[in-house]
DNA sequence: TGCTTGTTTGTGCCATGGTGCAAGTATTGC
DNA sequence: GCAATACTTGCACCATGGCACAAACAAGCA
């Protein structure tokens, strides 16, 4: 079997023909969405309430309209940041920890198999 | 002394006001630098790759002008994802290995952390 | 001093996206 | 049904940002 493609690929344009753990992890959307201080505000918000809770509720924490906050909270639900409940009239938002929690290790640990694998290190899948 | 700063905040509005480990973990500025697919590529490659790589040669790994290459180049080092070094005429880029998987280990502990406070654990500094 | 290579910066174009306001939808209570 | 509450969606405005092209800059070489 190949044995080259069980070593660091050794140029980049390689390394961008290359499938790898890495591909995954590295998701658009998710670092988009966090790249938005407002958003930003309200996942933290989120996160230290350790609970769910409503829009309006969490539309007090920033000083912009409802709608927008309301626009927020949709991109972090895509994004996979934050999960909503409806009850009644109000819906309910709550950080997913878990799953921020396993999409940040999980790319840590892709990075530093990046970092260990050499030329001459055998298995390298990055 | 306040023990009540020392539950989780009870609502996001007091969750705002509350200086937390999370809210210099929670970087915009890493995040957007994140957010687009092609600067992705270009620390993925650089990542794969583990070693200093050129402009010129990571231009390689995807189809944009390499003027695009170098201000995405620029914008993931004042992120702190990637590090620069001049050796004659040539520019060499790699990956911030260590910075890249402290800061998104230290976020997975800050959000963990959030988790598992609740309003009757003392100690909690969410 | 040119000439070449490697990279960055200036500029204009266009798409994306954050925002407020207003209108629409969903649900509950009277 | 009607009004009130809670949230979402439509729309217009404007700032940001990704992009290509051209020019400038940096460094080595003849």
């Amino acid at each position: 079997m190949a044995q080259t493609s069980k070593n660091p690929p050794r140029t980049p344009a390689s390394a961008a023909r290359r499938r790898s753990p890495l591909d995954r992890l590295l998701d658009p959307e998710l670092f988009k969405a966090l790249g938005d201080p407002t958003r930003l505000l309200l996942l933290a918000c989120l996160c230290k309430c350790a609970r769910e809770c409503a829009v309006s509720e969490i539309g007090a924490c920033c000083h912009v309209d409802l709608s927008v906050v309301s626009r927020h909270l949709a991109t972090l639900e895509r994004a996979g940041a934050v999960r909503s409940r409806r009850e009644g009239r109000t819906v309910f938002y709550a950080a997913r920890f878990d799953h921020l929690t396993s999409a940040l290790r999980d790319l840590a640990v892709a990075i530093d198999h990046c970092a260990q694998c050499r030329p001459d290190s055998p298995g390298c899948d990055c």
